[in-house]
RNA sequence: GCGCCCGUAGCUCAGCUGGAUAGAGCACUCGCCUUCUAAGCGAGCGGUCACUGGUUCGAAUCCAGUCGGGCGCACCA
């Protein structure tokens, strides 16, 4: 395999046999392991105890060294014995280890061990070899992971409701993608249900108009004129054959165009947000295929399925309530408020019924599902999750991952928006206005399941305020540095890491944690994980370039210096490198120069 | 009424699935700009982690209940 030209990382790779730089606390992690195996064959230590709540990380509190691990506390009680005790054994165990400089025994038991600087400079040695593969890892082990998200109706353009879902799914594909699963990004696309007809009505208007006709769009059909093309299109290639036509003849042609031209449009759309899915499914096909009928069968063949009337909804005056028959799908036995209809009364499937069976077909080729949902679908969750259970008999877990709103503000106030009128903020707008990245990066700035407010003023602001200009910034000024060192210097003497100090040393440390980010990220399946690091880590990058303010000393470029400029650079590369690859999980540019 | 999510500094939010003295930005106070890009920097002030119980060596984190906010409660999608 070749190696040297780093290869360009691209999302849903992730196939290829590659070597991982083992990362250090995974290296501690079998230390620790081989450590406790030893103490057992001697009898210090019971055999086969639960290793699993030991945590071998960074402390909060950096005066406690670099590495924390509370084996002796966890291990204590069912060792029948005290922290203490065990501490001290573990003690003269982790001193033997040639990374370890020192072991102290702190608070209730914690182990905190200090590590050598060889084995820091080893580390900005491996951000440097393993490049933009530094927190690249096989954590998934070639799972294969389908990821649905977006899933925008096509009766319309994307709307910035549909925004905030379509990054955070796209930013967890990639996540997942980089540590070591094999994902598939794919968009379910509702062709088939009641608002792809109005769609197609609304198609057909637009087709009169385009034939000289005056128009209005009735009340009910969507006014957007986004529909004129289409109708544009539709008149060119049929002249006036449909116009005063029965609805069946022309309806199912004209919702087809109609879904078609507008999944184009939706695709550029998410295009402008760098999105990219590797599957559409289609609802229509599915059904034509059978599909639901086979997870009917499935279902019903286990008795979660069976035919009944639903109870009358409490709380509610309705006098158009009445009993009917429909087959049920007994959620209730997975903690559902009831039993829920797959099909409707006319015959046709409820989208449940359809989607149903659309997870079971995602559950074929996959071995884990992630859905990405608006949380205003919370109500289904439970009714999904249980039918999938059952239909792939608890072997491919369907998670589901809600994404709370966000709230649109201009000048701080709130922009209004109706999908009646037809009156929304598009996404391409917004990506027209204030950037890709910036609209990537801040849709990752809040935890998913917290409400969140875009301000238009506020995200394109360049100031400390705003974490995405602040880590552009600091990845623009490393740049800079190289530039800078070239007019300087030229050719610059051979690397020498003893000219690094202890501040230097700090940020080494930050940025070497990076994989530790990217595998809780991954783990638990939050990319804004590597925002957030990746503001800390640009902070603590300007606050050693700042150094150089007070200290010309301290600068990172000193023209008398070359040996140490050339260390300081190295390491400047180094944070450089780590903030472009987080940038890359998120899909954001890592920019060179501030415009 | 029921379900899901949220409640952490005056404001906006983190808190790495149970760890040590709960963190960051803004705001406020004090001190710093003839610059390797001050598009800021350093220091300080600021908390009953909504409340009450429980689980254990240890809780902002897990469990139960209460209060407050958001979303949802069709045979819709």
């Amino acid at each position: 395999m070749p190696h040297g030209k780093t290869e360009r990382f691209r999302p849903s790779d992730t196939l290829q046999v590659r070597e991982f730089t083992v990362t250090l606390y995974a290296r501690f992690a079998a230390h620790l392991d081989s450590i406790l195996d030893g103490m057992e064959e001697r009898g210090q230590l019971p055999a086969a105890l639960d290793r699993r709540a030991i945590a071998i990380e960074p402390p909060r509190d950096a005066s406690h060294g670099d590495m924390a691990i509370n084996a002796a506390m966890v291990l204590a009680k069912p060792a029948k014995t005290n922290p203490r005790a065990l501490a001290e054994l573990l003690v003269a165990e982790l001193e033997k280890l040639d990374e370890v400089e020192s072991v102290a025994i702190a608070g209730p038991g914690f182990l905190n061990l200090t590590l050598t600087r060889a084995t820091w400079e080893a580390e900005l040695n491996a951000i440097q070899a393993a490049g933009e593969d530094f927190g690249r890892s096989d954590l998934g082990a070639g799972l294969r992971v389908n990821v649905e998200y977006v899933s925008a109706n096509p009766t319309g353009p994307m709307h910035m409701g549909h925004c905030r879902g379509a990054v955070v799914g796209d930013a967890l594909a990639t996540l997942l993608a980089y540590t070591g699963h094999q994902v598939t990004r794919e968009y379910y696309v509702n062709d088939a249900g009641g608002q792809v007809q109005v769609l197609g009505r609304s198609a057909h208007v637009r087709y009169r108009e385009a034939l000289g006709e005056t128009v209005e769009v009735p009340e009910g059909l969507y006014p957007g004129d986004y529909l004129v093309p289409v109708g544009q299109a539709l008149a060119k290639e049929f002249g006036d054959r449909y116009v005063g036509a029965p609805e069946a003849e022309w309806l199912a042609l004209f919702r087809t165009r109609a879904v078609a031209a507008m999944m184009d449009m939706i695709r550029d759309d998410l295009a402008l947000l760098g999105i990219h899915h590797d599957l559409f499914s289609s609802e229509a096909q599915l059904q034509a295929a059978g599909k639901p009928e086979e997870a009917e069968a499935t279902l019903r063949a286990r008795d979660l399925i069976y035919d009944g009337v639903l109870e009358k909804p409490k709380g509610q005056a309705d006098e158009e309530w009445e009993p009917v028959e429909l087959p049920l799908f007994r959620s209730t036995q997975f903690g559902d408020d009831q039993d829920r209809p797959i099909k409707k009364s006319d015959g046709t499937w409820t989208y449940f019924g359809a989607d149903m069976a659309y997870h079971y077909q995602k559950a074929a080729t996959a071995d884990q599902l992630i859905d990405i949902w608006g949380a205003d679908h919370a109500g289904t969750v439970k009714r999904i999750t249980a039918a999938v259970a059952a239909l792939t008999g608890g072997k491919v877990p369907l998670d589901v991952k809600l994404i709370q709103m966000v709230r649109l503000l201009r000048d701080g106030e709130p922009v209004k928006m109706s999908k009646r009128s037809g009156n929304f903020v598009t996404l391409a707008e917004v990506v027209q206005e204030v950037g890709k990245d910036v609209v990537r990066f801040t849709m990752l700035t809040r935890k998913p399941d917290a409400q969140m407010d875009f301000d238009f003023a506020k995200v394109v602001e360049a100031s400390k305020d705003n974490p995405v200009f602040y880590v552009q910034y600091a990845h623009a000024r490393i740049s800079s540095l190289g530039r800078r060192a070239a007019e300087t210097f030229g050719e610059l003497p051979a690397v020498d890491l003893s000219h690094l100090g202890t501040d230097e040393i700090a940020l080494v440390k930050a940025a070497a944690n990076f994989p530790r980010i990217v595998e809780s990220a991954a783990k638990n399946r939050e990319p804004h994980r590597v925002a957030f690091y990746l503001y800390d880590l640009a902070a603590a990058f300007h606050a050693w370039w700042n150094m150089g303010n007070d200290d010309p000393a301290k600068r990172v470029i000193v023209a008398e210096a070359p040996e140490v400029s050339a260390a300081r650079l190295y390491l400047g590369r180094a944070v450089g490198q780590i903030i472009r690859n987080g940038l890359m999980l998120m899909g954001v540019a890592a920019l060179t120069e501030m415009t």
